[in-house]
DNA sequence: ACCTGAGAGTTGTCGGACAAGATACTAGGT
DNA sequence: ACCTAGTATCTTGTCCGACAACTCTCAGGT
């Protein structure tokens, strides 16, 4: 049983239809300004009903992909899509091929320990549990950019301890989706510029008190519980983070 | 009839509805995790149909705010709302005021100059249009915090130049919404660590070369013309900036 | 104690219809 | 010829009723 190859159960037709007209847009089949079939068409291209498309183009619309105009029709927003969105984008190995370049990881080493009283609390997990740490350092097209550290609940592996050495080598979020199907669903993440100690400065072979960004945050899964947390050491200039901010649409009172 | 008072009824209900609940989750009266009433019920008892009611809950499951399963219900998310979440919260003033300090503005001026060629770009403008350029020191609780350097389109203020006076003193979004009836829609932001340079250091009142949090964004109206482009230099202890990232949803192939 | 299946409840999808807003065109006046 | 106002038509917003697909619970049998 626990080796079941994730069965792509029927995700609802809404979410297919959204899936397509993302796709449709990234491809540039719908330019940025143009204007969408009306929905009638559109459903009818779909081979959906109307009320379908309507529930996808309500959450195209609220990801800011396209604007609806009353009596007026649908169109694509001007895709202010940054490459590398830190709302949108996760992990750095996503973030390091958006620009083009090759992800690699060195100095990787995991290890299992008991979890700290913080750890614990943002894992939502009794202190001293085992937790797994990972440690790497990043590289672009071979240069170290940015020092990892990331910390997960134990018993996640602890029926397939291998799983640890897998991500040695390659994305932890696709380790967890491919090896135990689990998706991450969303994070939190929070970030302060800081000096390079000299540890951190010696594992990506930069001076001692050089500029990094440092990024900390918790992932959860679907069902809201925390899978990962994860400190980030980021060289300055190794990307430049973009952020989606949405406006201010409803006040409250 | 040109001069038509203009009636505020014009939203779509399922907007309305929408914010309803939005507030009922904020206000307690819908606990996280707990389960809301059945779509039939909730649409009788909100007085919409069950078509508009489930616009508004794909809005909101978009947003992050519920969750819908199949066959299930429809649960209250976690709601992880930290208080200076970047891509919600506007502004620096909003920012400071919900760390629950006093926001104030120091060393305010203004000036009109003819937009380089960069401005002009990020503005959608000619460049050597006349743009407003808006500098001021952000202080919470009297200290000096965030260095902002604020440039919007010239046209926008020509018939009411006094409203530039306004912006040395308050919000420039609340002055762009209360005079003008300019509401930002949405923004992009971009951001990195720097050092303090000597001009930048000395206004902020801090040693060169201190540790700042460069954020530089453009922001537009609803019907996405840009309205107003800013530099920001922040201390670096002054805010922690959070994120929610929304998971890999959607993969392209 | 465990497994099984029927039932009720909930969300997903469908089709059609009408209302409300926006645009384009036409007829009328200047 | 130009402008204006009204109309025609298209598009999105809302509504209704119905059925399908899925979950969970609970009674019944093993």
């Amino acid at each position: 049983m626990p080796a079941g190859p994730v069965e792509a159960r029927s995700k609802p037709r809404s979410i297919r239809v959204q899936d397509e007209l993302t796709q449709r847009i990234d491809r540039g089949m719908l330019p940025a300004g143009s204007r969408l079939p009306s929905e009638p068409a559109l459903a009818v291209e779909l081979g959906v009903s109307r009320a379908t498309l309507r529930e996808a183009l309500r959450a195209l619309e609220s990801e800011g992909l396209v604007r609806r105009m009353w009596g007026a029709g649908t169109y694509v927003a001007d895709s202010r899509r940054v490459a590398n969105s830190l709302d949108l984008n996760f992990g750095v190995t996503d973030a390091i091929r958006a620009a083009g370049m090759q992800a690699g990881i060195e100095q990787a080493r995991h290890s299992m320990e008991p979890a700290t009283v913080s750890e614990a609390a943002r894992l939502e997990l009794q202190p001293g549990s085992d937790v797994l740490v990972v440690e790497r350092v990043r590289t672009a097209d071979g240069k170290p950019i940015v020092l990892s550290r990331d910390i997960l609940p134990g018993r996640l592996i602890a029926k397939r301890p291998e799983i640890a050495d897998q991500m040695l080598t390659r994305s932890i979020y696709e380790v967890l989706e491919r090896e135990l199907g689990l998706v991450i669903h969303h994070g939190v993440a929070s970030f302060r510029p800081v000096r390079a100690d000299i540890t951190v400065a010696r594992r990506l072979g930069v001076p001692r008190g050089e500029l990094l960004l440092a990024i900390w945050q918790v992932d959860y899964s679907e069902d809201g519980a925390p899978v990962l947390s994860s400190y980030e050491y980021h060289l300055a200039d190794a990307f430049e983070f973009t952020v989606l901010r949405r406006g201010p649409g409803r006040r409250l009172s």
